[in-house]
DNA sequence: CTCTTTTCGTTGTAAAAACAACAGACTTAT
DNA sequence: ATAAGTCTGTTGTTTTTACAACGAAAAGAG
C-alpha cells in the first residue's frame, strides 16, 4: 500500500496532508487494499457501504443496467478520486449503482466511521480530511447537475454537442480525446450507439467536428 | 426572522440543536431573510454564490431553461430543505441554475464561512451543523443519481413508472399526489408535455394506474 | 502473419417523441 | 356572474430515435 502514497497525497481527499502523515494516517483510517482485474465488480447494486474509498492505479465506471439489457454509464472514476462518499452517512441505504473496473485497478478503501470520528492523537490532519470531504462531495454534487443538463437535452446531436462542447472546454482545447468508446459514449448519454454514431458522422459531414477514434476536434 | 425558529430546528441542517441555541447561531451565522413573490427569482444561472440557504415558506424550482425555451426543472425545493450547499466550496465557480419561487417563498441566507469556520464562544452546536451539513449534502447527492437514473431511462412510459413507482414508495402508498402539474412533470422527466399526457392516458386505459388531476393511484 | 474478436459506420424499418393546433374543463379576477 | 386566462387531454403530422442486421476496419491472440 505504501506505493501509492504519492498518489494519495495529490488527491483532494488528502490535499494539504504531507507523505509522513499520510502514512501514519493509513494506520489510523485503516485503510485496506484491493486489486480487480479489468471487469470485475468492486460495487454491486444493492450492497451497503461503510467505506470512502479512492482509485490508486486503472479505471472505474459508475453504472447500472436495467431489466432489458440497457446500460447507463454514470460516471467515470479516475485515478486519484474518491467514489462512495456519498454513502458516508449511517443512513444511506443500499448503493443504487454498479461500480466496474474497466481497466485492471487497484483501490484504498478507508472506514467511514474512522474519517468522520475525530481521532485521539496522533492526526492533526483529520480536520483537514473531513474538510477535504466536504469539498469534494460538493463538487460531485455540482458535476452530477451538470450531467443532468446534459441529460435532459431532448436529441442525441444536442446531447453530443452539449458533452463534446465542456470536454473541449475542459482540456482548454477543440481538440481532446474523450475516455469512452462508441458504445460507452452512447451508454453515458444514454441514447442508442448506431443512432449516435450516424449522428455523429451526419455532423462530421456539415462540418461542424472531425473525429479519429477517440480523439475529436470542434470547428 | 424569529418566527421561523421553529421551521429551523426542524431541519435537517440544524438536527439536534435547540430553539435557544438556534436563536444565538442566527447572530453568529450572521443569517438574512428575504421574500420572495411567486415567479420571481432567487438566484439566476451564472451568479456567484456565498451562502447556504434554507427554504422556511413556500416552495421553489431549481430549473433552467435552454436557448430554445425548453425547461428542465432538476429539483424542487421544499419548506425546510437546504439549496446552494453545493457551492460553499470557495472554487464552485458560477451557479448552472436559476432558482424560482413557485409560491410566495421564504429564504434564510447564511454566511458559508462563518459555518464552515469553527466559531470562537457560544455556539457549541457548531460542528454538529457541520456534520449536518455534509450529511445533507451527501443525500442530496444520492438523490440526484436517483434522478440520473430517471432520465436515463429511454421512453416517457418508462420515466412515467420509475417517476410514478419512487412517489408511490416515499408515501408508502400506491395513491398520492405529485408536487407538480403536467408542464412542470414533463420538464422535470425532459418530455413533451402533450406527449406524456397522451401516454398517461394511455397508461391508465390499460389499467396501470388512475389519476385525477395530482392525485395518483398505482394499480 | 493469420485467425478471431471487437469496434465502428451504414442502411432500412418500426416505434416513439416532438411539435402544432385546438376544444373543453377548470381557475381566477373583476 | 361573467370574462379572461390557464390547464389538460386529444389528434394528426413531422422528426427523431430505437432496433436489427451487416460489412469493413482495427485490435488482439496465438
Amino acid at each position: 500500500m505504501k506505493k501509492y502514497i504519492p498518489v494519495l497525497k495529490n488527491t483532494k481527499l488528502f490535499a494539504g496532508v504531507g507523505e509522513e502523515e499520510l502514512a501514519l494516517m493509513l494506520g489510523c483510517l485503516q485503510a485496506r487494499l484491493c486489486t480487480y482485474k479489468k471487469g470485475e465488480y468492486v460495487f454491486k447494486q444493492g450492497e451497503r457501504l461503510g467505506n470512502i474509498t479512492v482509485l490508486t492505479e486503472g479505471k472505474l465506471h459508475i453504472q447500472s443496467d436495467d431489466y432489458w439489457g440497457n446500460r447507463s454509464i454514470i460516471n467515470v472514476v479516475n485515478v486519484g478520486e474518491m467514489f462512495g462518499e456519498a454513502y458516508a452517512a449511517p443512513d444511506s441505504g443500499d448503493i443504487l449503482n454498479d461500480v466496474v473496473a474497466v481497466e485492471d485497478s487497484a483501490v484504498i478503501f478507508f472506514d467511514v466511521k474512522k474519517i468522520l470520528t475525530v481521532c485521539s492523537s496522533a492526526c492533526k490532519f483529520h480536520s483537514t480530511v473531513v474538510q477535504n470531504l466536504f469539498f469534494a462531495i460538493s463538487e460531485k454534487n455540482r458535476n452530477l447537475v451538470r450531467k443532468l443538463g446534459l441529460m435532459a437535452k431532448r436529441t442525441t446531436r444536442e446531447k453530443l454537442i452539449s458533452y463534446l462542447s465542456e470536454e473541449a472546454k475542459k482540456n482548454n482545447n477543440g481538440t481532446f480525446d474523450i475516455p469512452f468508446n462508441r458504445q460507452q459514449l452512447a451508454d453515458f448519454l444514454s441514447v442508442d450507439r448506431s443512432a449516435m454514431s450516424n449522428e455523429l458522422c451526419k455532423m462530421r459531414d456539415e462540418g461542424l467536428l472531425v473525429f479519429k477514434k477517440n480523439k475529436f476536434t470542434l470547428l
